[in-house]
DNA sequence: AAGAGTATTATGTATGACATAATAAAGTTA
DNA sequence: TAACTTTATTATGTCATACATAATACTCTT
């Protein structure tokens, strides 16, 4: 046996928790019996006797399940089967200020990567009316003399439509979580080069080309519009 | 006042229990402190001293700051700060099995969206050692004949190659999290359509364009690689 | 039969106790 | 003195019990 091999036996060595199995086992439970959203799981001491294990570990079992968004817990209901949000787990930490350096300037990339690959999604399911709407929006946009959260709003709200547009609501979900990251690093002093506040493509040539052109034009076209962005991030 | 912003505020109305508002507490504490990635938190019982709630209400609230990835317990230790591992927590709920059919329709378009968008930055970072490596790859690339197993594994390196050229950390775990839902989807009957074995650029073009081409190449050679993938999600 | 009041129930919170593992301290041997 | 072993300490992990609270079910009154 390598020395590899003994370590990897090592690790594996069973040190977690009783509530971790607890948590293992609900979850197994869960998906076996393929409960529906609604449906409600046994009480906590009825768990707790079942398996044979205290009220404390199943509550912090439970607690895990509930923090995963897979139950919801209301008194005298006890603890019923939710649809589960992944990213409702995600917000929580998802938090600027906890977030190290490093980290925070990724999700910033994350969400230019996002907006560039999602012209696909949006070619295919773009409607009238949502072009309609695109193009109220872009016709309610305000001046460059006007305050800065004015415009900031005005950008989350036309490229929030184009999320929509995409009908993926967990890339919206996404998004609305990086949001506030991205924001913060945008304003902060986390990327080094300023702001240039240079004109490329702009909300109505998008619109533009989400109307008449293709998904390759739409991707070329985001990405010059993001250009600003992208010039502080690369040299 | 209207009804929504009635409804607003009844909403609004603390119904948080205990844990929450001690979660919350803690979290602030963290932030305010600056605490380094190593530094140790309070003790249990003096924090439940010292907030005057029980000890059961602080142990729920460390196990949230667990879950997010905010602190790591180890016995006599105590609670340590550790660098916030955002998608730690996502890694529980993003089981196939728990997640609903839309939702894993959803995250498998999210990989393709990916994929076609971090072009811009892959070649950006690419480095000269990267397309050695990303050759090497290519030239171990299993037959058309040999088993999907090979196949599959053979795909996840390529792939997962491009990401690490991203130079994203947050980018790669992402990925990682997304994988097991992406296989599953794909093997499972989710998607309605058949798998269309058709050749489009191959990861040799891929790599040939990495090398000698432009990121607007990039982009579109990877949505036609990925045709495949497009084909059985569009009509 | 509708409404008010009461009982029940399951989760939420509090408390105290012991188990366990990681560390620190003390002691032992070379 | 240094290296090793044993013991003590400490903070989290687990358990048990009791009471609080809110939502539901039930009963009684009119």
């Amino acid at each position: 046996m390598t020395i590899a091999a003994l370590k990897e036996n090592f690790n594996s060595i069973d040190t977690s928790s009783l509530v971790d199995k607890v948590e293992a086992n609900l979850v197994q439970l869960l998906q076996e019996r393929k409960l529906k959203v609604g449906d409600s799981i046994p009480k906590e001491v009825e768990l707790a006797e079942s398996l044979g294990v205290s009220r404390t570990v199943i509550r912090e079992a439970l607690m895990r399940l509930r923090m995963m968004g897979l139950i919801d817990s209301k008194k005298k209901k006890g603890s019923v089967i939710t649809s589960p949000d992944i990213f409702g787990t995600l917000s929580k930490s998802m938090n600027p200020h906890v977030l190290d350096q490093d980290t925070l300037k990724e999700i910033f990339e994350l969400r230019l990567v996002l907006e560039i690959g999602m012209a696909d999604f949006i070619m295919e399911r773009v409607t009238r009316e949502d072009i309609e709407e695109l193009k109220l929006i872009v016709a309610e946009e305000p001046e460059f003399s006007e305050k800065l959260s004015f415009q900031i709003e005005h950008e989350i709200k036309f490229h929030g439509k184009l999320y929509e547009i995409t009908r993926n609501e967990t890339m919206k979900k996404f998004q609305k979580l990086l949001l506030p990251v991205f924001d913060y690093v945008h304003s902060s002093g986390l990327l080094s080069k300023e702001v240039v506040v240079k004109k490329y493509v702009s909300h109505k040539g998008l619109v533009d080309i989400i109307e008449h052109g293709s998904a390759e034009m739409l991707r070329n076209a985001m990405r010059n519009h993001l250009e600003n962005h992208f010039a502080r991030i690369f040299d």
